[in-house]
RNA sequence: UGGGGAAUAGUUCAAUGGUAGAACAGCGGACUCUGACUCCGUUAAUCUAGGUUCGAAUCCUAGUUCCCCAGCCA
């Protein structure tokens, strides 16, 4: 991809001058960033943010990106993660070549760095407890104090060190620590942490360690033995970067990449915390990391969001390093805009109301002709059966309605899209006085939805036949927490919105959504929103999500309709 | 009271000493066999106070507000 079309798809921000001038300075020849999650959780949208940004610059760059897990911790990673986050990127669109790594992967190395530091007389093992260690850490505002431990010999060091390694010591029993600074204004260089001992197996080293190093100790140094040029992370890292420096500076690495931050993304009605994702999966408030309501790739992904409106989305709001709350609107409009180009329309009815023409003669009725998408005729049409029992959205009719609106209520006439107008005549109630059928009368003429008089209606609605409609059942999302801001701290249940999912058993969807091969693609709902066939559709039960309603001017003005 | 960051329309992001601009949201209108799409119009911002300058969102000084850091998490 040239230069000059890649910027422009990935718009221009911060980092990317900033890379732009390593460039043109001749700093590096070639980019190379990476993507380095922790296989501990699914992916969400807030992770798509740091993906785009860091395979998108390496695209518009001509460089690469690579795909690291940060697997430094055994004791809560997962190899589902790890499969879970290689599927989720794969489907964002993006790809790292050959370049698939693991911080475990360079164990030997990092651990080879230690005792450098060691010998350097740069680390130290300490056998301070953590309740220790925390109060001589000393606090925000005062300096901590140095550790007893943190004068011993070279050789005492190393000598502990190996043992750690070995596994002779119980979890928790001593640490490995650099030597920089108990009084740093900064707190990670308060002699900070470097090797733990963890008697855990982990997903690809098994059992071969006993001791893992901190993020501190791995993440850099990962970067510099890949040749990372630009090492992009969120603005919590911002003052870890001396200590990334630090360690860079200190051992003998082939390189010395830069870290820069950017601001992580936050958007209203949604927490994108693992914490609280995790929960939400393990307390079983949500149907698993993939349930449509969740922020996940995987969650947006069964939703039916295509991947298109994600990057159009992440290109949208820009990088910068203010903290910011994204309206969730915005990812709204860039779903619809992706799936209006090329979401098929059909018809299906929600919420059904029975409408009975009786002047339309009994019988196997018509078939009449609907094109599939407005604006692409090339998508083609298909032919839907008319028939004397038909179904209607229960919104759609009114039996005392307000003057602005123009759907079927007694006496008026509407279009039925693609078929007649017909005119409601009578309503027919049960015994509680609920509206349970239409009858109405439809004009012969009007055949194909135009009435050759040139008489207009107010209103076209969508319908499906009685007699070969098919039942399904349709699932409606609304946000899954109920404030802008939902905490995300420790009560978060409380904000969880408890109209989260909406389930409607008794819709009916015109044929065409029971079969072909591509059912699986996205449709537009005329006049209702974008769904997609879910995947706990079976042969004889059809599933489907609501992607993302259609704008809707008058549901606003009236402030009502789910 | 330590260290590190950030403040521009309601929201997100531009403007890199020279006309404060875009997108989303909002509002009004046109079009329409989807109250959709599309199109047109429109409301709306430089945290505060000083200073430098012909000229400041941008530079300087002082302040205010918000965010992050005291895991053997990342």
């Amino acid at each position: 991809m040239a230069i000059g079309e890649a910027i422009a798809e990935g718009g221009r921000d911060f980092i990317r001058d900033i890379v732009q001038a390593d460039l043109d300075a001749k700093r590096h020849s070639t980019v190379v960033t990476r993507f380095p999650p922790e296989p501990n959780g699914y992916l969400h949208i807030g992770h798509a943010k740091s993906i785009c940004l860091n395979f998108g610059i390496a695209a518009e760059f001509g460089g690469r990106c690579h795909l690291r897990f940060d697997d430094t911790n055994p004791a809560r990673e997962e190899q589902e993660y790890i499969d879970a986050i290689e599927r989720d990127v794969r489907w964002l669109g993006f790809d790292w070549g050959p370049h698939l790594h693991h911080a475990s992967d360079y164990f030997d190395r990092l651990y080879e760095w230690a005792e450098v530091l060691v010998k350097a007389g740069k680390a130290y093992v300490d056998d301070q407890t953590p309740g220790q260690m925390r109060v001589n850490r000393g606090t925000l505002t005062e300096p901590g104090k140095n550790s007893p431990f943190r004068d011993r010999t070279v050789e005492e060091n190393l000598d502990l060190l190996r043992r750690m390694k070995a596994g002779e010591f119980p979890n928790g029993a001593r640490v490995l620590r650099a030597k920089i600074d108990m009084a740093s204004g900064n707190i990670n260089l308060r002699d900070p942490v470097l090797y733990r001992i963890l008697h855990a197996s982990h997903p690809r080293t098994g059992t071969a360690w006993s001791i893992y190093p901190s993020y501190d100790f791995a993440h850099g140094q990962s970067d510099a033995i890949e040749g990372i040029t630009h090492s992009i992370c969120t603005l919590e890292f911002e003052d870890h970067r001396p200590l990334y420096d630090w360690f860079l500076d200190n051992l003998p690495v082939p390189a010395h990449p830069r870290q820069y931050e950017f601001a992580r993304l936050n958007l209203t009605y949604m927490v994108l915390s693992k914490r609280v994702l995790t929960t939400l999966v393990r307390d079983g408030h949500v149907n698993g990391w993939d349930d449509p309501r969740m922020p996940t790739l995987a969650g947006l992904r069964r939703r039916g969001v295509p991947p298109e409106a994600i990057r159009d989305f992440i290109k949208r709001i820009g990088v910068a390093k203010a903290n910011s709350v994204v309206d969730a609107a915005m990812l709204d409009f860039s779903i619809r805009e992706a799936l209006n180009k090329t979401a098929l329309r059909r018809m299906a009815v929600l919420r059904p109301l029975k409408v009975v023409i009786e002047n339309y003669p009994e019988g196997p009725g018509e078939e009449l002709e609907a094109v599939n998408h407005p604006d692409n005729p090339d998508a083609g049409s298909r032919k839907i059966r008319f028939g004397r029992e038909l179904y209607i959205e229960r919104d759609d009719f009114m039996e005392n309605p307000p003057k602005k609106f123009f759907r079927l209520s007694p006496g008026t006439e509407v279009r039925l899209r693609y078929a007649f107008f017909i005119t409601c005549r009578e309503v027919v109630k049960d015994d509680k006085g609920e509206v349970i059928e239409l009858r109405c009368t439809y004009d012969p003429a009007t055949r194909g939805g135009n009435a050759p008089d040139g008489r207009k209606v107010k209103a076209t609605i969508h319908w499906v036949s009685a007699v070969d409609s098919k039942p399904a059942e349709v699932r409606l999302y609304n946000p899954l927490f109920s404030k802008p801001d939902p905490t995300g701290g420790e009560g978060f249940t409380a904000d969880l919105n408890p109209q989260s999912l909406e389930v409607l058993s008794g819709a009916r969807v015109e044929p065409a959504l029971a079969v072909g091969s591509n059912a699986a693609d996205p449709v537009q709902f005329e006049r209702q929103g974008y769904f997609v066939r879910d995947l706990d559709s079976t042969a004889d039960r059809l599933v489907f999500n609501r992607t993302v309603g259609l704008r809707d001017t008058f549901a606003k003005e009236v402030g009502g309709k789910s």
